[in-house]
RNA sequence: AGGGCAGUGGCUCAGCCUGGUUAGAGUGCUCGGCUGAUAACCGAGUGGUCCGGGGUUCGAAUCCCCGCUGCCCUACCA
């Protein structure tokens, strides 16, 4: 044990600790420990490899590390590796970036797919290493060394395993269909890539005549559309069958002549669609004519728009299912025309459409998002909107042009806007097993409760899994299809791969290009060659409850925690996986958490400027304070807001207890005290209560983060560390630690002070574990474990005493409540109170722990009895309502009409009273007092405590002693004398007995002297409550200082 | 549009499940006090339409219904 000193600087302690961890594999021996013991599996859900982390992903393993610290304490094997996500998108733009290329063709050309492969490759193993360790500054411990990444051959063979075993359930699937496709990557999106990835953006917004065919009286149907490219592949018109439609007959008047036209309107948008027309157009008369069901309108053919400007359309037009109004009860009447262009190649629904009309899927643009044939071929679709507007109002079929903004999706990496197109993909059949998804989820233990909710409702919106990609950095599609028959084969492992392989390619590395190499023979005789695409990147994430631990069987595991982004992602996706291969749910207990905001509550990011970088908080306050501050500013589940007055305030919370420690410590080394449970004999009450209050606090804390409840768990914390260690029981013991050095009483508290502080730091270390442990190494004896997260966190039951932690916490109350009656009348703690008196219910505790009121309040006597004074009455709602229910008012208007004082006489003689036949019981009501003058009477929760606070001679004489006592103190304090060092005093301007001056002789390690040599004198004014004031000065020399003179 | 969460002093949040006396804590500000561990602490004052409106009840911050606002998730406004 060394001397503390009180200024700390928690960043340089951690840094110290971070070293003593490293220095003695003090990770690994806390590992090895407990290799035999039972297991807690973790799996973590894998940050993506993209740079630095920022607040979020801090406070994400943050939580995970303080849930796995504590498993650790309860001695379970914990299995603890960390992942990283390294495959996907996001990479594959910035190396792009880097290399100053914006194409897939520009990929294998300029650079070449295997230096590509390569160059991600490298971008994600350095993203990695600068995480790591800025995780690892937050001191995070998990499995470093072991890590899972996606990226290895063994885990992409478990992703081939999985795949096979889709295949083998039928569970995998190749179709045409219509799907997010980004131009700029090339490639399909999965729909939660899509997720949140919805931004607002203006686009055009265009109202569309399409004239009937065959049709004498200029008959028009009106169509809206947000895109107007997409009308070059227009194939049908949708109408809903149950609407109506409206007849519109519309007089134009054009500069030279008038005409006269029919439009075909949903009937409740006819005035709104005329609105937007009258901007571009004089219409001279407007008026509803017709209306027919939607059904009606079914069959009737149009001429397309673009017949000249797409030869296609004109072949498209002599069919016969082609451009003509069909039914759809996918059109809604929230806005357009009623009336929905349909391009079975654009859109979802309009293909489902196309679909069920028998009508070919026309998607004709290309994998960058230019058309392939038409006025426009080469031109990018959006770029061609303007076109094809100006087109049309030549053409004299734009009924209006406008701009709208809406939400549209985009690329979740690179921020284009995203097209839809139908394209053939693999896809994973969720649809066949979403039942049992939504089954399994019931079973899990979710953190709050309302996440299963909100994951089901999740579940229940999700199509089936688009895991194919047009890209390179991935997981290659273990799919081999026959150039021949077109028949496919799915390889489970590499072995499988070098049976079939008919050529001969090192394996060293699974990505692209290697494996595209491969051939097989196909059983008709046919040459077999790799589906060229990767998998979806959350198809590796999605592996990691069992690829991670290279496990072809289910380990659930115990404990996942991650982002409330992830509940429809990570949560998500390996469920999807596990319940493919394992046909279960891959996780016993998932909890969510929040987002890391600003103070303001919006967003960190660049562009506003506002982000906090994990690193910077560290360097200033060091790892803990962050730590506890992240899990204690609200509940896990809620976003943070995150604030450095908070964090100043925790850093408080820990100066304290550092005082504390510090406190003890030094008084300790002073006395040269050795631990020893036999000073455990000489507890008194207040040792017995803290022991029991420390016990109390570790057995809720195990049940608040065996939840976890991280927020309950640093709530229960602070109040102890704060309000029953440093301003209750350090109080109380202080005047023990004054006394002689082999004093037991002395010993006693400084052994309780041993026991609190290790039981405190012990279960302080999961979020604190730099302090905890500095803590520790100071403090342990020879026979403890290294570290402090090599021992078990137990609760002493025996020293359980609820009654005793009750009773104390009265007495607290009650030393309160006098310090507020002084504050009240100005009469200070300085001066003794004579007496004060309590109600008789308090009789036994005040007997036991009197001793404490006495020294805390300064108080001389304590009485027991009812005190008599005017007594006043209050109902007790809660019991009275139990009993009368609606008869509360009238009963209550009863017993006010009593005087309270024959109320009280007779309650406690019949032990009931009768008022107009309502029986009142005692604890129906309440009894106040009121006070003579110079008695003032404060309330605390069992009763009112009552002072007397008449000033007599000796009263004042006391008081005067201490307030010398202080004065004298203090001047020691300025003049920076070490606790023992003797002093003479001086006085001036006061007197007191011989045996007072004793006393302060003795309180103060000083000798009073008539005359004096000295540097340090002082003029004091003391006021007393009876309002006398006295001038004192006094000086004071070291004693030292005098001898060497 | 559907789902989830939240709305309580200037600020950050408890309390709500299980209704009950005067709605709490921290922080801020004002005043006072205490102090040989503590740039710490204690007390008083200041400050509240408990988002709004209905309902149930003797009694609602708390339970129910209808709204409003914010955040998140879901969602092809063609």
């Amino acid at each position: 044990m060394e001397e503390v000193k009180g200024n700390i600087n928690f960043r340089k302690l951690d840094l110290e600790i971070k070293k003593f961890w490293d220095e003695n594999d003090i990770y690994k021996k806390v590992k090895k420990l407990r290799e035999h013991n039972p297991e807690y599996y973790f799996v973590d859900g894998p940050p993506y490899c993209s740079g630095a982390i920022h607040l979020g992903t801090a406070w994400n393993k943050i939580i995970k590390d303080t849930v796995l610290r504590f498993k650790r304490l309860q001695d379970y094997n914990v299995l603890d590796k960390p992942g990283w996500d390294m495959h996907g998108l996001p990479i594959e733009v910035k190396v792009e970036e880097e290399y100053n290329i914006d194409s897939k063709k520009d990929i294998e050309t300029k650079i070449g797919t295997e230096r590509f492969i390569e160059k991600c490759k490298e971008f994600a193993l350095k993203n990695k290493k600068v995480m790591e360790s800025q995780f690892k500054n937050l001191g995070v411990w998990l499995d470093w060394e072991n890590a899972y990444m996606p990226i290895e051959n063994e885990y992409i063979e478990m992703g081939w395993w999985t795949l096979k075993k889709a295949y083998e359930k039928d569970l995998l699937l190749k179709d045409l269909r219509v799907g997010y496709w980004c131009p700029r990557c090339e490639t399909s999106l999965a729909e939660h890539e899509v997720r949140g990835e919805y931004k607002e953006v203006m686009d055009p917004s265009i109202y569309v005549k399409f004239k009937l065919k065959d049709d004498k009286e200029n008959t028009y149907l009106i169509i809206w559309t947000t895109t107007p490219w997409t009308l070059m592949a227009n194939m049908l018109v949708s109408v809903h069958p149950n609407f109506n439609y409206a007849y519109v007959k519309v007089i134009l008047d054009n500069e030279d002549r008038e005409t006269e036209e029919y439009w075909i309107i949903g009937e409740s948008l006819v005035e709104e669609v005329i609105k937007r027309a009258k901007k571009n157009h004089k219409i001279k008369y407007h008026k509803i004519v017709k209306i027919v069901k939607g059904e009606e309108l079914e069959g009737l053919k149009y001429i397309h728009p673009l017949l000249e400007e797409n030869k296609k359309q004109l072949e498209f037009s002599k069919m016969e299912n082609l451009h003509k109004v069909v039914l759809g009860e996918h059109v809604t009447l929230d806005g357009g025309s009623g009336l929905v262009h349909t391009a079975t190649g654009f859109g979802e629904e309009d293909f489902e459409v196309g679909k069920r009309y028998g009508v070919p899927i026309y998607s004709p643009i290309d994998d960058n998002g230019r058309y392939i044939e038409g006025e426009w071929k080469g031109i990018f679709v959006k770029d061609a909107d303007d076109f094809i507007i100006e087109r049309l109002k030549e053409k004299n079929l734009l009924l209006h042009s406008g701009k709208i903004k809406h939400t549209y999706p985009h690329c979740w990496r690179c921020k284009t806007p995203l097209l839809f197109r139908a394209t053939e993909q693999w896809f994973l059949k969720i649809s066949k097993i979403k039942e049992d998804i939504i089954n399994h989820a019931k079973g899990v233990y979710w953190v709050p409760s309302w996440v299963e909710t909100r994951y089901v409702n999740g579940v229940k919106f999700v199509g089936d899994w688009n895991i194919s990609r047009q890209r390179y950095w991935g997981i290659p599609i273990p799919i081999w299809t026959c150039e021949r028959c077109d028949s496919y084969e799915v390889i489970g492992s590499v072995e499988e791969l070098k049976e079939r392989m008919i050529n001969d390619i090192d394996l060293e590395d699974l990505h692209k290009p290697t494996v595209d190499r491969v051939l097989l023979k196909c059983p008709c005789g046919g040459i077999m060659r790799r589906v060229p695409d990767v998998l979806d990147v959350w198809y590796d994430s999605g592996l990691a409850p069992y690829a991670s631990i290279y496990s072809k069987e289910l380990k659930k595991a115990d404990f996942i925690v991650e982002g409330h982004d992830q509940v429809t992602k990570w949560f998500y996706s390996q469920h999807a996986l596990s319940a493919i291969v394992f046909e279960d749910v891959p996780y016993k207990k998932c909890m969510m958490h929040g987002f890391a905001l600003d103070e303001k509550g919006s967003k960190m990011s660049k562009s506003l400027g506002n982000v906090v970088n994990p690193d910077d908080v560290v360097e200033e306050y060091g790892a803990d304070i962050l730590r506890y501050y992240l899990l204690s500013a609200n509940k896990a589940w809620e976003d943070i807001k995150f604030s450095y007055n908070e964090l100043n305030d925790v850093r408080s919370l820990f100066n304290t207890l550092w005082n504390s420690y510090a406190f003890a410590i030094n008084y300790m080394v002073l006395d040269n005290f050795v631990p020893n449970e036999e000073y455990m004999e000489y507890l008194k009450d207040e040792d017995k209560w803290i022991i029991s209050r420390v016990n109390t606090l570790t057995k809720e804390i195990i049940e608040e983060l065996e939840i976890p409840h991280l927020h309950s768990y640093t709530w229960k914390l602070k109040d102890f560390i704060l309000n029953d260690l440093s301003r209750w029981y350090i109080k109380l013991i202080r005047s023990r630690t004054w006394r002689e050095k082999d004093d037991p009483e002395k010993l006693s508290a400084y052994q309780t002070l041993y026991y609190v502080l290790m039981k405190l730091i012990l279960v302080l270390s999961p979020v604190s574990p730099h302090i905890s442990e500095k803590i520790y190494q100071n403090i342990k004896t020879e026979d403890m474990p290294d570290s402090i997260f090599m021992n078990k966190l137990t609760v002493d039951e025996k020293y359980i005493d609820s009654t005793l932690e009750e009773n104390i916490g009265l007495i607290r109350e009650i030393v309160d409540a006098i310090l507020r009656g002084r504050d009240r009348v100005k009469y200070t703690l300085r001066y003794p109170i004579s007496k004060i008196t309590l109600p008789k219910t308090m009789e036994e505790i005040v007997n036991k722990y009197g001793y404490i009121i006495k020294e805390q309040g300064n108080v001389k006597e304590i009485e027991v009895a009812e005190f008599k004074g005017n007594i006043s009455i209050k109902p007790n709602y809660r019991e009275l309502g139990r009993v009368f229910k609606s008869e509360v008012p009238k009963v209550v208007k009863a017993i006010n009409s009593v005087d309270p004082k024959v109320f009280l006489d007779e309650l406690e003689r019949e032990g009931s009273l009768k008022i107009q036949n309502y029986e009142i019981k005692p604890e129906y009501v309440q009894f106040k007092m009121e006070i003579p003058d110079n008695i003032i009477g404060v309330e605390f929760s069992k009763g009112s405590v009552y002072m007397d606070i008449k000033l007599t001679e000796d009263i004042i004489k006391e008081g005067l002693m201490r307030e010398v006592i202080r004065r004298i103190q203090s001047m020691r304090k300025d003049m920076d004398l070490d606790i023992e060092e003797k002093i003479n005093i001086k006085m001036e301007g006061i007197s007191f007995d011989k045996d007072m001056l004793k006393s302060i002789e003795k309180e103060v390690r000083g000798k009073f002297v008539e005359e004096i040599t000295s540097d340090y004198t002082q003029d004091w004014e003391i006021k007393t409550p009876d309002k006398k004031t006295y001038n004192v000065k006094i000086s004071i020399v070291e004693v030292k200082k005098v001898k060497s003179k």
